[in-house]
DNA sequence: ATGAAAGCGCTAACAT
DNA sequence: ATGTTAGCGCTTTCAT
C-alpha cells in the first residue's frame, strides 16, 4: 500500500504563487481582504496545478466537512431495496440532493439508522464522531423522532424534517399531503362519484394523518358523507388487501377508492378483479405514490406524483443557506405534487345505481 | 454557527484509561504489542466515553479514509433516476456495498463521473483529492474505460470493474452474462422453440457482446440456426421497437426473443400487442433484468435477474481484502444470476406452423 | 510492551 | 491587504 498523501496541497499554490498558504486559503474560501489582481494570480496557479482542497484537512482544522447527511430508517430502506418494487425513494434523495449539493461544493451521504431501538442516539453519535457532517435530512419516520430532533438541536447543526408539518428545531417541509388529497378527491367528485373511499397510511407518519385531513376536507365542502367510506391501512399490501376487502364488502359500497400508497393501490386493483368490477368501469382508484409498478398495473393508474428528488433539493438549499448565514429558515416549505390521470380514473357508470353490473 | 469539536477524543480515552495516545490508536487499530489486559482496560473506557474515531483526523495522519468510492456515470445514473423505470442500479449497490462497508467499518460513497468528455481526469482527481477514498467501485461504462483505469493504477488504490472480464489491473466482476444467456436461450429451447431471436445491448457495454455470445453459443450446440435471428439495439425503448419490428416482421419469424434488458423486452411486447400476436401464445419474451415494470407486465415476463447487490458486496469484500493484506486477486470473480420463470414463456405452439392464428 | 514527538493539510486568530 | 502562528485528532516514526 502506497502511502497516498495529497497530491498537490495549499502549500504547493502558495509558493507556486509566491503568496502565503492564508491568502490561498482566502481566495479558495472567496474571503474578502484578498486584491483582485491577488486573487487572479492565485487562482491561475489553482487552476494549473489541479489543486482541490483536502475534505479531510478542512474538516480538521475546526471548518467545514461539506458533507451533508441523510438518514434514512434501517428496516425500511432496505425493505424497499429488497422489494424492488420501485418506489425508489433512495434514489430520488440522491437524484435531488447530491446534483444540489455539488452546485455548493457540498456532497450528499446516506446514512442507515434505526428509529425504533434504545440504541438510536449511539448510533447517532458515532456517525456523528466519524463522518462530522455540516447538514442533516431526515427522512419519514426520523423526521419526527423525538430523541433525533433533539440530538441535532443540541449539536446546533442545520438540519431539514421531510414530510413533518411540526413547528420545532429544523425545517419542516412536506409535499403538500393535504393539498394532493383535496385534488385527488376532487377530480373523482368532477367525474360524478360521491362514494369515494380512502385507505389511510401508517398512523407512525403524520402525513398519514394530511392526506386523510385533505380527503374529509373536500368531501365535507361537496356536502358528502364519509360514513363507512375510511379504512385504515399501514402502507402494506397486506393491509391494503384487507381494507379494500372491507369497503368493497358494505352494501352502499364506494364508486371510488384513494389508497394512501402504491402498494395498498395495487391490493385494491388485485381486490376489484376478484370481485370483477372493472376499473375503471365499476371503480376509480387513484395512488399516492406514482412508481414504475403503478405507472404498469392494468390499467395504467392515476397517481400522485412524489416530488421527492424536488423536496430533497429545496432541503439542501436551506441547509447551506443557514450554514451559510447563520439564520435559520422559520416557515414550514410545502412542495406541490402533481396529480397524473391515467386510466383508472372514469366518469361514475350511472348504470349501476339499479343494481345491474356493467353498463347500458 | 457553533464550532463543532469532536466530542470525545483519542485523548479522552487516553487519559480515562491512563495510557498514552499510541496505546489507543493501537487498540483502535487492532495493532499487536499491547497486552490483554490493557487492551480490555482501554476497551472499557472506549465503551463507556462512547469514543469513535473521526474519519477526517485518520485521514489526515496519512492513514484510511475508509471510505469507498462507486463511480457511475453520470449521464446514465440520472436519465435512470429521471425515468423512474424502477431499473434502481444505484440502490441495490447500496443495498450490496453499504451494508457491507459497514461490517467492516467502512463507507461508501456515491459519485456520477461523465464517462465521456475530455475532463473525466480532472473529474476524478478533484473527487480524489477532495475524498482521498480507499478503494473504487467501477459500474459499467466506467469498468472498461481505459481513462479511468489508467487513472486508477497510477494512484496505486485497489478497484473493482463490475461489468468487464478484461484482464488488467483492478478485480473484473461479472453477473455471469454468457450464461445467462445460455439458460436463457435452453430454456426456451426446452419448450420446443427452435426461432430464438435477441436484441442486443449497447455495444460500448461488454456485456452485451457476452450475452449474444452465450445466446449464439447454446443455439450452436442444439444445432440451431441463428440466421436472421439478431437484431441490434442499445437499450433503448426505441432501439427495441425498432428491432422486435425487424425480427417479427420477418417470413420466417422468430417465435420468441430475448431482449438484452427489461425496456427493449416490454417495447417487445408492445410490438407483439401491435402485431396481434399473443404473448406467450404466439411469441414468448425473456427479459434480462428483473425491473419492477418486467413484473408488473402484462404478462408478468420471465426475466434474468442482476445480482447487482451480490456483485457489489463481493467487489466491496475484494477491495477491503486488499487494502488488509495488500494481495491483489487476480482472477476474474462471477456471480451467478437467477432466472425467474413468469408468463412470458410458454411451450412452442404447434397450431401456429399451419399459418393459423391461436391455438387448437 | 509502552510512550513521546513530529507532522498530515488546512483554517482561525492574531499580527503587521 | 497580506503574513505568521498555533492547533484540529490522529498515526507514524522513533525511543525506551
Amino acid at each position: 500500500m502506497a502511502r497516498r498523501r495529497q497530491a498537490v496541497t495549499i502549500k504547493h499554490v502558495a509558493s507556486d504563487a509566491g503568496v502565503s498558504l492564508q491568502t490561498v486559503s482566502r481566495v479558495i474560501n472567496d474571503e474578502p481582504n484578498v486584491r483582485p489582481a491577488m486573487r487572479e494570480r492565485v487562482q491561475e496557479a489553482i487552476d494549473r496545478l489541479g489543486y482541490v482542497p483536502s475534505i479531510a484537512a478542512r474538516r480538521m482544522s475546526g471548518s467545514r466537512s461539506y458533507l451533508i447527511l441523510a438518514l434514512n430508517d434501517r428496516a425500511r430502506t432496505i425493505a424497499d431495496w429488497q422489494s424492488r418494487e420501485g418506489s425508489d425513494w433512495v434514489g430520488q434523495m440522491l437524484l435531488g440532493g447530491m446534483l444540489t449539493c455539488a452546485r455548493y461544493g457540498y456532497r450528499m451521504m446516506v446514512e442507515l439508522v434505526d428509529t425504533h431501538a434504545d440504541h438510536v442516539e449511539r448510533e447517532l453519535a458515532a456517525a456523528f464522531a466519524a463522518l462530522q457532517p455540516d447538514g442533516v435530512i431526515l427522512t419519514p419516520p426520523h423526521s419526527e423522532n423525538p430523541v433525533i430532533i433533539a440530538f441535532l438541536d443540541r449539536q446546533g447543526i442545520p438540519f431539514a424534517r421531510i414530510g413533518s408539518r411540526d413547528a420545532g428545531p429544523g425545517v419542516p417541509i412536506t409535499m403538500d399531503d393535504e393539498g394532493s388529497a383535496r385534488r385527488a378527491t376532487q377530480l373523482l367528485i368532477g367525474l360524478g362519484h360521491q362514494r369515494i373511499g380512502l385507505i389511510g397510511g401508517s398512523s407512525e407518519y403524520s402525513l398519514s394523518q394530511r392526506r386523510t385531513d385533505g380527503w374529509r376536507a373536500e368531501m365535507a365542502q361537496a356536502g358528502l358523507s364519509t360514513d363507512g367510506l375510511f379504512a385504515p391501512g399501514d402502507f402494506t399490501y397486506e393491509s391494503g388487501l384487507a381494507s379494500a376487502h372491507a369497503l368493497l364488502a358494505q352494501d352502499d359500497s364506494p364508486t371510488a377508492i384513494i389508497a394512501s400508497n402504491d402498494r395498498m393501490a395495487l391490493a385494491v386493483l388485485a381486490v376489484a378483479e376478484k370481485r370483477k368490477l372493472c376499473v375503471p368501469g365499476d371503480l376509480s382508484i387513484i395512488s399516492f405514490d406514482n412508481s414504475a409498478a403503478v405507472r404498469h398495473a392494468q390499467p395504467p393508474m392515476t397517481a400522485i406524483e412524489q416530488p421527492v428528488a424536488e423536496t430533497v433539493s429545496q432541503a439542501v438549499e436551506h441547509i447551506i443557506r443557514e450554514l451559510k448565514t447563520g439564520e435559520k429558515q422559520a416557515e414550514a416549505v410545502r412542495v406541490p405534487a402533481a396529480l397524473i390521470e391515467r386510466q383508472s380514473t372514469a366518469p361514475l357508470a350511472k348504470a349501476r345505481d339499479n343494481g345491474l353490473p356493467g353498463s347500458a
